[in-house]
DNA sequence: CCGTAATTAAGACGTTTGTCTTATAATTAG
DNA sequence: CTAATTATAAGACAAACGTCTTAATTACGG
């Protein structure tokens, strides 16, 4: 066993030092330093910094993966499944905070870079949109799925920028009660139309 | 005169270079070549890299004062200046889908980073919200005014971050018309309350 | 138990970073 | 026109960067 144990140390210290530091600005030796190995050994098991970041875009899409399979297994309704993504910006809250959204930060700084993997940081975006497409259209919805599910991702995403601005928690839950509400009224049978 | 024609360029480029790049990942080396300028001569301008941001948030805090001051001056309504609020995702539309929100990925580095200007860069955010704030209070609502002001703001960011992630230009132009409908519905008469 | 492979530690390497010094050039004041 | 101030160019400087090499250590199959 332990076959890839310190590769998988410096993915999470990566994975880590990434969303709290920004790409870039984590260096080899802030890695190696939070693993607790000598610098020049990350080389070992990875040849450059952009293999480290494919690996971390890597673990972070079987997270979250992981993570929407399990909302489904639940029996839960769609509805309820959305109410759980929705909630990730409480469970979240003090982490988001500080450092904004990780898949939404971690999208704009490599789009700035002009790095070759804005195309797998981005699969996490898309990752989270078909899921929700598919809740929505569950819900009756399958006219207007995506574009509901990329309302529901911006508004998410907007939340968390001003979040990490500002800093306000009441902001926060205060936008996701809008938000359940939102949702609840768009399963509701429709009086006028 | 051109008293300080050469801190002025400084300055422009910066404020370019640290939208397109990021401030981190700009250089002095970048900012003199792109003046046109001996790279150790900035220094005679700004003995830090800081003073520089300190500067362009500076520049950037008069260019959006300017802004909304026009769009105040104008005797529009407050219901058409905050249109022409969401339609700067129309008008910067191309800039937005390279490089964000000026405003909000620089907020958002410089939280990573933990930057001693972060203060002066949500300054940005702030102006922009106690004018809509204003705007919306113009518009008779006075009582959730600043609850608007944070939505319409975290609208737009969110929208922002996603033209960026998906390059969608059919996707900012939906949720601009979307947002101009939730405008309208806010200022119509209220039928049933 | 030993020899081969896998893993690690330590540090050199060429660049690039932000900052600083210094000599020169341009501008302005008397 | 000269003197003093301002602005610029050129490059030195140490530190940090990503990457690579090499030698020592650990783990493991025969």
């Amino acid at each position: 066993m332990t076959r890839n144990a310190t590769r998988d140390q410096i993915i999470d210290a990566a994975d880590r030092l990434f969303y709290e530091q920004g790409f870039e600005q984590t260096s080899f030796a802030d890695i190696s330093a939070a693993v607790g190995i000598a610098r020049g050994n990350i080389s070992y098991h990875f040849k450059t910094k952009d293999e480290i970041l494919d690996a971390v875009i890597q673990k972070r899409l079987m997270d979250r993966q992981e993570m929407l399979d399990m909302w489904e297994a639940d029996g839960a309704t769609p509805e309820a499944r959305i109410r759980n993504f929705i909630r990730i910006l409480i469970v979240n809250q003090s982490k988001i905070m500080l450092y904004g959204c990780p898949i939404g930060t971690l999208s704009t700084e490599l789009a700035k870079l002009n790095h070759p993997a804005q195309g797998q940081a981005n699969a996490l975006f898309t990752l989270f949109r078909d899921w929700l497409k598919r809740q929505f259209a569950l819900m009756g919805r399958t006219a207007d799925a995506d574009t509901l599910a990329m309302q529901l991702l911006a508004r998410s995403q907007g939340v968390a920028t001003l979040a990490t601005a500002f800093r306000d928690k009441a902001f926060v839950e205060r936008e996701v009660v809008e938000m359940e509400h939102w949702l609840t009224a768009l399963s509701a049978p429709k009086i006028l139309s």
